[in-house]
DNA sequence: AGAAATTAATCAGTGCACTGACTATCTGTG
DNA sequence: CACAGATAGTCAGTGCACTGATTAATTTCT
């Protein structure tokens, strides 16, 4: 018994949210670039030249993860890195013309996906939700970086 | 030029989502099973015998995945199997006493993990929240499965 | 200048998630 | 009863995500 109602549980609720995003881009913006690798497009767009860890901070991608994601994308021929001759350890990034183009091409399509995605909420629901999600996920952003030792709950008090 | 802020895509902000439960799942619940893992023992709590494939639809795992977690659970010790003798197709899992205790301890850790999670939002706010999160994903799940009004369509509001 | 600490990136290991192909079993209709 | 279609589960392949260990380059502190 004292089964719980998953429907409860936002965490439970925010990987059902994750699956729902992953079928309206797969059928509605594209079968070969991803969510997260198109942040990274998005990122180099507005400030070509980042390294890699500094695009995964910005589309929120870690170190491990960023590595992948970037290797995928200089496969495809979109993304080139070079050695950042002011710092040895730092490959600068940038997009390739193709990489332009599909950038340019997604952009539209996921705004499009978007209002797909939010089409079941009103203007003002929309809004609201946004913030909300940006909020939880801010907060505990912070716990991640602890700006002051945070009070860490007591095992077994 | 032409970027977009990643900041108002529902589905980057999901992504988001998903990494900070994560983050608090691991520092408050459990290093050894995961979320999903979770769901598919509270599952199995309130119904004893499911079989593989309905299992996934409760916790909304598809059958390749739900394989996955239940062959990691068994290994655990926290389920077993058994060949439906009346349809040969089907496997039925039950926990194990020691998967009911498992389920029983993290039941109170997640009650705590999730006042956390949510603790930056008002009372209000976070019924919003899950209210917002829900109907999103449910409208996105409506056309995995193209929508047939039939009489049985809404089994939970 | 030289040792110590920090930082960028890689690698190995584990786990979730989806698709498409395949096997085995069951069901419905003629 | 037989066979076509549906269903449960597995398997291979790809991609995201996190941790901990390692390597190489840079910065900081004597």
């Amino acid at each position: 018994m004292a089964a719980v109602d998953l429907a409860t549980h936002p965490g439970h609720l925010a990987r059902r949210l994750q699956q729902a995003h992953h079928l309206l881009w797969t059928t509605m913006v594209s079968e070969e670039i991803t969510s997260p690798q198109f942040g990274v497009l998005n990122a180099l767009t507005s400030e070509p030249g980042l390294d890699q860890r500094t695009v995964g901070d910005r589309v929120a991608l870690d170190r491990s993860t960023i590595a992948e994601v970037v290797g995928r994308l200089i496969r495809r021929g979109l993304l080139d890195k070079v050695r950042d001759p002011a710092d040895g350890r730092r490959f600068l990034l940038h997009l390739t013309p193709e990489g332009v183009r599909v950038h340019r091409k997604l952009t539209v399509r996921t705004a499009r996906m978007n209002q797909v995605f939010l089409a079941p909420l009103s203007a003002e629901e929309q809004a609201v939700f946004l913030t909300l999600l940006r909020r939880v996920s801010d907060a505990a952003e912070q716990l991640r970086h602890p700006a002051e030792p945070l009070p860490h709950a007591d095992e077994n008090r």
